[in-house]
DNA sequence: CACTACCCATACCGGTGGGTATACTCGTGG
DNA sequence: CCACGAGTATACCCACCGGTATGGGTAGTG
């Protein structure tokens, strides 16, 4: 394991790097956003951020990484609030839509790093691959939980298509009711194979 | 209207810059390629393009424009050979599953413009916008065409978060059938409430 | 006491990138 | 015949950016 990926717990000075670098680089950017505005946002030297980081790409990753985790931690805690299986199904869209109102309306920042760091040699790349598998997964099993189903695999599948649909159509198409149209689009994919108890 | 926007046919040199910036923005990145490159790599001075082109936005809007169009003439000629109204909605997401074989796995140019030029005043977030709703629009004209459909609006917007989802899918996510799993998703949203005839 | 971890301040370096300036060539059409 | 549009070639400017270097300060701890 390469040293730079510490796992000791950051200093006072780094969490403050951390967390600026989180909001400036989802809000204006990961290109746009240079190291030297991080340190002076986070009242902090170059030096520090450097000692602390090691480099802009590791301090990127460290970014992707605790967003991902805050987004996953939101929605296992909301999704574990909800009984019935389908419904389940149908709320991991109404977390979405809270999760899309109280953000900046940038869309998802692993598509957004995927697109400012096209080399595909680019660590990012393997993170967001498998923060998008992380959602299929999530959603192959909230699907293994209905009654009777047996091809979890693809509806899983069109499902977290359906997620990733709303977040762009979001931030990039403008629709504001993203959210509630992918519920809508679910319940229509749930009901195909899987119609809700007591339905016409 | 700005003198920039030049609706003079392009010059040979411009057109070969155009075509170059077009392959090098899509499959590079664009805040990752210079104009330096883009000049060197159509054989071509730096100040010819400045001279066609006026500045790097423009040629970026330029470049856009261009995808965009070649996207539509692609989407209305393919879909014109479908006659079955139902089946045509459906071959949209064939139609798509072509375009992304094709391309070089980067998913949508538009999406990507945005995340790498974040500013919002910036002239891509209305070009991507409007592109954005033309897709709503192309599958509320398919669902119209539909027997008896009644909400075509919230319908649209459902297949166009879905193909908006595989495009994501498919170049962030990797996986590779995300058009047919679009399709299936579309075809359960419309089994909804337009059953194709002589379903179980 | 000395050592280490953490942090501040400032200056610097090399590379790159958007954009401009100057001066010359060549073909075409009024 | 000459003016103009298109293009070549080269050099240049300036700003910014990732990253480094040096050097000093303070608090806790064996």
């Amino acid at each position: 394991m390469p040293a730079t990926a510490q796992d000791r717990p950051l200093t006072p000075a780094a969490r403050r790097v951390l967390r600026v670098a989180s909001d400036l680089f989802y809000e204006r950017g990961i290109t746009a956003v240079g190291m030297e505005l991080v340190a002076a946002e986070a009242g902090v030297t170059k030096k520090t951020v450097y000692d602390r980081f090691g480099s802009k790409d590791a301090l990127v990753m460290a970014y992707l990484r605790g967003r991902d985790e805050r987004w996953r931690a939101f929605v296992d805690e909301r999704l574990a609030a909800v009984a019935d299986p389908r419904e389940r199904v149908l709320a991991s869209f109404d977390v979405l839509g809270e999760w899309l109102a109280a953000g900046a309306g940038r869309g998802c920042s692993m598509v957004n790093a995927c697109a400012e760091l096209p080399d595909p040699s680019h660590p990012v790349h393997g993170l967001a691959a498998e923060q998008k598998a992380w959602t299929r997964e999530l959603y192959a099993r909230l699907v293994r939980a209905l009654p009777g189903e047996d091809a979890a695999g693809a509806l899983a599948g069109q499902l977290a298509i359906v997620h990733e649909g709303a977040n762009v159509a979001y931030s990039v198409g403008g629709v504001r009711d993203a959210a509630a149209l992918a519920r809508a689009a679910a319940d229509a994919i749930l009901s195909r194979r899987n119609p809700p108890t007591r339905e016409v």
